[in-house]
RNA sequence: GGCCCCGUAGUUCAAUGGAUAGAAUAAGCGUUUCCUAAACGUUUGAUCCGAGUUCGAUUCUCGGCGGGGCUACCA
């Protein structure tokens, strides 16, 4: 809701007093855009305001509209269009307010550290194999919302939790032993996740050749599976593991250790960083205390058999296992130590937000109830940030068959299609090979990154690689041009008229076009808090669509470097400007680089 | 079976309970002596079905139908 707003709604229940002599709560009048189709700039919708005023809706508007005309400065016109009254807003009033904008740096931001710290994990990757387009997703998704966050006033920590140990990442560990004869990274030349990968596939694959070949014998498939001699082993390496084995703990080391090494590389091409990184080896075991002390003050119930639950059929859920009966964590054990450590580690935090797909909704339902059972202050407050999953045209995607689209590949395949594009247009001959390289990752990757976080998280969404993902449209790349060719107007323009200053901005120098883009932009303070508000960076990515749409079509008709009269070309010149700012500070909360050339 | 999410042009996405449901893409036509045509203009095309609440429903409620997920002493 804007400064204007309210001023309105405020002026309308006034309105409604002193037309109808009825009291309206100034919160519930709702004022909307007006829509192009029709004169004035603000609508304030009158249907439900008949009650009060007692006479049809045309009267009502009417009746308020010469009210305001009258006794308001900021209304100088009003137009009925059945139950909706138009407002017509003194023009004086857009002018201030744009001055205003684009004299705020970071304009619609809070004020750093004005709202309480919360926490935002995100990526959490398995060590086992490489990150896939689903991770890019998840990672696109939790930084950008980490930076809304930051934007809005928040003091934001980042997080990962690092699924390092497990029977997973033995089962690599087996295989590479098995059959890697002392392959590394630097023996290979493969990316060390790649590497790790590889060997997990493998195990996979000759697993199921030993299953295979032991239901050949006669053995049935449950037993098969647990009898094959891969899988007796990984389970041994998981003992071992747990029981400190230095030959186990050391292999782990250095394969997890290739992982990491690999994992950075593809974490800085994304232009993600983290606070802090959790690791499952340090804190798997740490839930097993709260759960003790669960047990102490009764939040949590002992079964005969010696296993730990929770009763949450009060709440409407189940009752949920958090110890096993041979006392080993599970998955919520280790989930509840984890948000415990971090609550320590951060004191004064107010809300932690995990970015975890949607299949994991029941596991963070009942995660923050038990969390409440511990008595934790404020622990429904935390938030899953659950999104959709990333189907491919032949359904899901399945890691354990190397059925995947690969996060590196992926990237690459942006970068190359950006310079594809380029080099096809005859664009940047000029540029030297490292500004080239910049460019085409700016452009690849902010097509990628706009691709993924424009549909609103919670909904699925389909990724065709065939298809590949446009430049042309509702895309990254199309917002970046034209904030290229913005940039290149303020550019020209200050050579030749020198530097702008917006204070000779003039009050009706405004098209209806023109002053229908600044309306836009001057809602952008309320985009950036809803977004925050709802964890949803697909709010910013449409808002940033919808202002470069309407600058593009601007554009086309509206010279600003050639028009001669002063007073229009200050003021286009300030609506580029106005637009230059804004879409690159938008787009910087979604992650995405904007260029200076293209 | 129980619980959760989703169903909008051929396709991919929009729309705090408000006006004639917006874009993009695909297809056709047109625009470059002028600040970057990765652009702009124009034509064609959609709310899964049925009730209910409301002055007003894509939106809220209920019942169907279709798709996905969860319902492990896996993570």
């Amino acid at each position: 809701m804007s400064t204007l707003d309210s001023i309105l709604q405020e002026a309308v229940a006034t309105a409604c007093d002193k037309c109808f002599q009825a009291t309206i709560e100034s919160d519930s009048i709702q004022i909307q855009q007006t829509r192009k189709e029709f004169e004035g700039d603000r609508t304030v919708v009158v249907f439900p305001l008949t009650r009060a005023s007692k006479s049809s809706p045309e009267a009502t508007a009417n009746a308020l509209g010469s009210w305001l005309k009258q006794h308001h400065k900021l209304v100088c016109d009003f137009q009925v269009v059945k139950g909706f009254l138009n407002l017509t807003i003194v023009p004086e009033h857009w002018t201030t307010e744009l001055i205003r904008a684009v004299e705020t740096p970071n304009y619609g931001f809070g004020v750093q550290g004005s709202l309480p710290r919360v926490m935002v994990e995100y990526a959490s990757p398995n060590t086992n194999k490489p990150l896939h387009l689903g991770h890019l997703r998840n990672i696109f998704l939790g930084d950008s919302v980490a930076k809304i966050l930051k934007a809005i006033g928040h003091n934001v920590a980042k997080v990962q939790i690092i699924n390092d140990r497990g029977i997973h990442i033995c089962k690599s560990m087996v295989a590479w032993k098995r059959f890697g004869n002392g392959e590394t990274p630097d023996s290979s030349g493969i990316k060390g996740d790649k590497l790790v990968g590889k060997y997990y596939v493998r195990f996979e694959q000759e697993y199921q050749n030993e299953v295979k070949a032991l239901l050949e014998q006669g053995m049935d498939e449950p037993t098969a599976k647990n009898e094959a001699d891969l899988m007796k082993e990984a389970r041994l390496y998981l003992n071992q593991w747990e029981a400190n084995n230095d030959d186990v703990v050391t292999l782990w080391k250095t394969m997890n250790g290739w992982v990491y090494k690999g994992f950075a590389v593809t974490y800085k091409e994304m232009g993600v960083d983290f606070d802090r990184l959790y690791y499952e080896s340090d804190t798997y075991l740490l839930g097993k205390d709260q759960v003790a002390k669960g047990l102490e003050t009764g939040a949590f119930f002992k079964k005969d058999d010696g296993s730990v639950w929770a009763d949450l059929t009060s709440e409407g859920l189940d009752e949920k296992l958090v110890l096993r009966k041979d006392g080993t964590s599970v998955y919520m054990t280790q989930d509840i130590g984890t948000a415990m450590q971090r609550y320590q580690d951060y004191p004064g935090l107010d809300r932690q937000i995990y970015t975890v797909g949607n299949e994991q909704e029941y596991h963070f339902k009942v995660l923050f109830k038990l969390l409440k059972l511990l008595g934790i202050e404020g622990a429904e407050r935390n938030y899953h940030l659950s999104y959709g999953m990333v189907e491919l045209p032949e359904g899901k995607m399945k890691s354990r068959e190397g059925k995947v689209v690969d996060a590196d590949e992926v990237l690459a395949e942006m970068a190359a299609t950006a310079e594809h594009m380029a080099t096809e247009l005859g664009k940047v001959a000029d540029l030297d090979e490292s500004e080239k390289a910049t460019l085409f990752k700016q452009v690849g990757y902010g097509a990628i990154k706009y691709f993924l976080l424009k549909v609103a998280p919670k909904k699925s969404m389909l990724f065709d690689p065939k298809a590949s993902i446009d430049f042309i449209g509702n895309t990254g790349p199309f917002i970046q041009f034209n904030f290229v060719r913005a940039k290149s107007v303020l550019q020209k323009s200050e050579a030749k008229h020198g530097p702008l200053s917006v204070t000779r901005l003039e009050a009706n120098a405004w098209d209806q076009v023109e002053l229908r883009m600044i309306q836009l932009g001057l809602h952008w303070p309320h985009v950036l808090s809803q977004a925050g508000a709802e964890h949803d960076p697909s709010v910013i990515a449409n808002h940033c669509y919808e202002l470069t749409k309407s600058y593009s079509r601007w554009y086309q008709d509206h010279p600003v470097v050639q028009e001669e009269d002063d007073a229009i070309r200050i003021a286009r010149t300030t609506i580029c400007l106005f637009f230059t700012q804004q879409i690159e500070s938008a787009m910087s909360l979604l992650g995405i680089e904007m260029p200076q050339r293209m």
